[in-house]
DNA sequence: TCGAGCCCTTGACTTTGGTCAAGTTTGGGA
DNA sequence: TCCCAAACTTGACCAAAGTCAAGGGCTCGA
C-alpha cells in the first residue's frame, strides 16, 4: 500500500489501540482495491488469508450448500468481515461478493494475529468488534427460528424506514432478489408477501415502498430490540 | 469463593494468560454454585452481570419471542456462555436453564472486562474463545437456512454417533422435545421425521437409536464440515 | 433509441412443516 | 409397586412456504 493511502486510513476506528508504527506494519503489506459489482471476494472453505474492511460500496455475505444459497448480511462502509476466521486461523465459513462497485481494504491475516498477540488494546478492540458481530448473528438466528416470512419482512421495513430517516419511505438499497435471500425466502414468496403487507399500509412502487400505517405494521411485526436493534 | 475451590479451578484452560494473582482477583468474588435441573440461570434482556462457565451437568440456551421458543444450544462441561454480552456490556440475548443438575461458575462481568483491558494474553484467549462460538452460531444459521428438518436430524445423528464412539448407536443425551427445539421444529414433526429415517436404517427404541446404514444416511444428509464439524 | 436479458410478478400446484386432539408409553415419586 | 403427570406418538387437518412455468416490464448497453 502507498504512503498516502496509509495516512488516509491510519485514523480509522478499527486501528484504535495501535501506535503509528504498528499501523504501518499492518497497512504496508495490505491491499487497497477497487472492485466492480458482482465480483467474488472470498469463497467459503478457503483459508483465511485476509481480514477485509469495506471502505465504500456494498458487499453481500452469503453461504451455499447443496445447491441452495442464502444471504447472511449485506455490508456497507465501515464493516469488517470474517474476523472470526482470521483470529481462529480457520477456513472462511461464508463467501462474499460485491453488489455494487466497492473499495475494500485487505489486511494479511498473519499480521493481524501477530498484532493481536503483542498489543492488548488492539486485542480488546477486536474482541469487542467480534462480540458485536456475534450478537448480530444470534439476532439473525432468532429472527429465522422465531418468525414467519411476513414478520421478518415487516420488521426489516420498520428498521430500514428508521435508518432512512423515518419519513414513511423505504428505498430498497439492493435488488428484491437479494432482499429475498437476506430474509431467507424466494423472490416469488417475497413478492406475494409484499402483497400481504398492502393490508397494513405498505405500497410498493418499484424500489420505493411507502409505509402509511406504521401502527398496523408494528402490530403485525412485533419488533423487539433483542432481535431488531443493531445497537442493543 | 473459597480458597480450596480457587486452587481447584485456577488451572482451567479459560484462565490461560492470567497470572495467579489475577486468577484470584477474578475467582474470589465469583460464585460456584450447584443447581438442580430446570432452574433458570439467566433471562434474555437482563443486564450481563456474570460470565458463566459450565463445570458439569447440562445447560440449555434458548430464546423466546412472541409466544414461541427455540433452543440455541445445549452446553456441557467446559463451555462458557454469554461471553459476547459480557464483553459488550449489553443485555443477554438468550436465556439459559439447567436440564440436569449442574455445577456452574459465575464470574463478575465487571472483573472480566477489567482483566481483559489490562492483560493482552487474556484478551486474546477470550477473543479466540469468542471466535469459536461465533463460528458455531454461523454454522447453526446455515444449518437452519439451507436444510430441511430431515436433513438437520440426519446430520445431528451422524455427528452424535461419531461423538459417542462410532459404534452405530446414539443415546439421546436429553429429551426428544429438547432435540426438537434444538433442530428448530416441534416434537410432533420430530417424531414423524424419525419415522422417515427408518427407510435409511435408523431404528428408534426409546432414547436409543440404532443406525444400521450410515451410507444411506450420509447420502441423505450430505454433511459438510463447514456446517457440521465443530472443530472446523 | 432499441432490443436482449434479467428481474419481478402472478397463477397453479406441491411439499413441508405446524397445529390440535386423542391416545399410548414412560419414568419418577409416594 | 403402583400411580400420576409428563413425554411421546399418531391421525387428521391446515397454513406456510417452495417450485415451476409463463408473461410483463425495467435496465443497460450497443
Amino acid at each position: 500500500m502507498r504512503e498516502s493511502e496509509i495516512v488516509e486510513l491510519a485514523g480509522h476506528p478499527l486501528f484504535e489501540g495501535l501506535d503509528r508504527p504498528q499501523v504501518e506494519t499492518l497497512l504496508r503489506p495490505s491491499l487497497l482495491q477497487r472492485f466492480p459489482a458482482t465480483v467474488e471476494l472470498i469463497r467459503e472453505g478457503d483459508p483465511a488469508d485476509f481480514l477485509h474492511l469495506v471502505l465504500d460500496g456494498q458487499v453481500e455475505v452469503y453461504a451455499s450448500h447443496n445447491g441452495r444459497e442464502t444471504t447472511v448480511s449485506v455490508l456497507t462502509a465501515g464493516s469488517t468481515f470474517i474476523l472470526a476466521a482470521v483470529l481462529s486461523d480457520k477456513p472462511y465459513l461464508k463467501s462474499a461478493r460485491t453488489l455494487a462497485p466497492s473499495r475494500v481494504l485487505m489486511m494479511p491475516a498473519e499480521r493481524i494475529r501477530e498484532l493481536v498477540a503483542e498489543n492488548g488494546r488492539f486485542a480488546l478492540r477486536l474482541a469487542i468488534e467480534l462480540a458485536g458481530t456475534y450478537r448480530g448473528v444470534v439476532k439473525e438466528l432468532k429472527n429465522q427460528k422465531l418468525r414467519s416470512v411476513v414478520e421478518r419482512l415487516a420488521n426489516w421495513l420498520i428498521r430500514t424506514e428508521l435508518d432512512q430517516g423515518g419519513r414513511g419511505l423505504v428505498d430498497l438499497p439492493f435488488e428484491k432478489r437479494v432482499l429475498a435471500a437476506r430474509l431467507g425466502t424466494s423472490p416469488e414468496v417475497l413478492s406475494r408477501t409484499f402483497g400481504t403487507l398492502e393490508h397494513y399500509g405498505a405500497r410498493v412502487q418499484g424500489r420505493r415502498i411507502t409505509l402509511s400505517d406504521m401502527t398496523a405494521l408494528r402490530t403485525l411485526a412485533k419488533p423487539s430490540p433483542l432481535i431488531d436493534d443493531p445497537d442493543y
